[in-house]
DNA sequence: GATGAATGAGAATTCATTCAT
DNA sequence: GATGAATGAATTCTCATTCAT
């Protein structure tokens, strides 16, 4: 009947807090938002419904925290291979192939995030977290498509960015129906010249 | 004196139908479907809270009957040129013009489509009437990349669509700083050859 | 195109009246006041959502006089078979019957005016109009059973009226399949022998 | 600091479910069931609106749920008597007492319950749960006329029936004014022979 | 740290009633 | 006399949030 160290507290924190956000996630990406209520995301999560206001403000700062989660782990794919040591066409290829993958393994986290990139009253809140890492990687992709030769690299990472994104959104859509391997192959032929 | 004549009523019902469906589309448009409230739109169509429910079933009715005006207008535009007697090529550009002039001009329809397309309750509802569409279409412009020259036409359909979708994710976002001629112009690099 | 009559005039509003109160007691018997709205009436009528209250001051109105109607044709009959001039025992019989009969071919009437008599919220406006009535008809009733011999005729009529009004009460829940003539038979007996 | 033990949310549970259901028997008998608000409800019960809705679905099946209770108290009471292990005189004549008890001391229940059977689009839902026990208790009562030696022991169920259940609508109607002891007597004069 | 009973503001929906024609 | 579009108060129901334990 010894009090809990504070380890013990944290690790129990810890997996409160997982659980809740892995409920949320899984019933937001099936339901909506607004679909969802506090108590579905508590009885999926095994927990009473008040522990959340424990850890979270609120139902929207739940969302805001699973998006930053969301973004941090793509970030971390992202940054890894733009930034590596490596000819240019290598790095979009290794950058390419990661992020498909990440959408492949994490279907939920980006339908979510897609989802939520559409919702207007969701888009204001998470717009500021947005618009600096979207003008930060522009300025990444642009320095790697200059690399590979392009005049007007800029415009070659919209259109860059239009089609994988387009991809997703299909395969988002289709899931295990959409050729997502092929449309990245037909992407690619366009920047393997460049080798 | 005497009542109103049938042509009568008929022209008011259809002004408030009208009234309602805009301003609806307007504030799912802006504020997204489920945090727009039936008593805002009442008062931005300028009519009294019950009268949507003379005309619809309910809110979701109402969306339904939005959703499905944007079809029909699209539908006739691409099946418009889509049909034309002309070279595979001509139909596919003007197809491709006038379906960009379409997101152009009725931005609101759009971002709305797209933002129910991810929101996984309304999906449901959409999906029926969606995917006979798709098929639809699919076959229609693998037919047309068929005439082109393509061996894969129907890879080439879903590349294509793709890439235009993907564009129109990001015009959507982004809407006038985005560089939505040049993008299709891109696009059409790919395919003016084949003329 | 000359103008109508007072006669013409007269002769539709009783057909317009008719046909509303027809459907309303019809609706009102089948779902209940309640449940039934102006809109399934008129419907039901075959007439304009509004024309109720060129007749009727409001729905309640309209209820009223439904009940009266009622209670009118039930008063007709039973005070003329009371009032005869014959032997109780035989008056008593006549009213009887032509109460049971009343009762056979009215039964929407009579399920109303029952369910009625138990919606604490109507009966309140019924209440004024029954009193009178009830005691008329206990005193009338008394008369009756005095002359048949009864020492404790008031008592009798408490019963008399408990047994019929028990009996209309299963009838009305079976209809059918319930014994009525029989059980009109079984109270006979008991005022048969004072013949 | 700890949360409270089963056993003393069951208590509160059940100490709220009493005073909704306790309110609302009181105001449907009051007001009737579609004159009575939830909010009416849950003001007399010294409630919130919302907490009607943790323990029951909506208005119905509180409403449902005061039936069952109500029939319930009926039928401990009559199941007692007519199965106990005594003549059929004293059985039918004991279980008439309670009855009569029974009525009057939850007139309330009573008045609910009878207006209930006379709501159409209450009545249907009632329906089911009362057919059977009605089949149920003719059989139990034709066997008790049957040992008191009726030839049509079943016609004088029904008759029996009837004069009770016509005892008890005046008795509703008139409350204190109605010698309702008498009426008893009177019935019992028809029976009392068979001893 | 955790529970779950209770709250109450806000949303959708119904429908008796009005009134211009 | 009749119509039916429009109104808006009232009602049911939902659910994020609070808080005593």
């Amino acid at each position: 009947m010894s009090p809990r160290t504070k380890k013990q507290n944290a690790a129990i924190r810890e997996r409160s807090v997982a659980a809740i956000k892995d409920a949320a996630l899984e019933m937001f990406a099936k339901y909506g938002f607004h679909s969802t209520s506090i108590t579905q995301i508590a009885k999926e999560a095994g927990v009473s419904n008040g522990l959340m206001y424990n850890y979270f403000s609120g139902k929207e700062e739940l969302l805001q925290s699973i998006i930053q989660d969301a973004m941090e782990v793509n970030d971390a794919t992202w940054f890894k291979f733009l930034n590596a040591d490596l000819p240019a066409v290598e790095k979009l290829r290794k950058a390419m192939d990661a992020t498909f993958e990440l959408v492949k393994s994490n279907l939920h986290h980006w339908k979510l995030l897609t989802a939520l990139a559409f919702q207007p009253d969701v888009q204001q809140k998470m717009e500021a977290l947005v618009m600096d890492k979207k003008d930060f990687y522009i300025q990444l992709l642009t320095g790697v498509f200059e690399e590979m030769g392009f005049e007007e690299a800029q415009m070659e990472v919209f259109y860059f960015a239009a089609m994988v994104d387009g991809i997703f959104l299909h395969y988002m859509n289709m899931e295990e129906n959409y050729p997502l391997d092929q449309m990245k192959e037909m992407i690619w032929q366009r920047y393997e010249k460049k080798r």
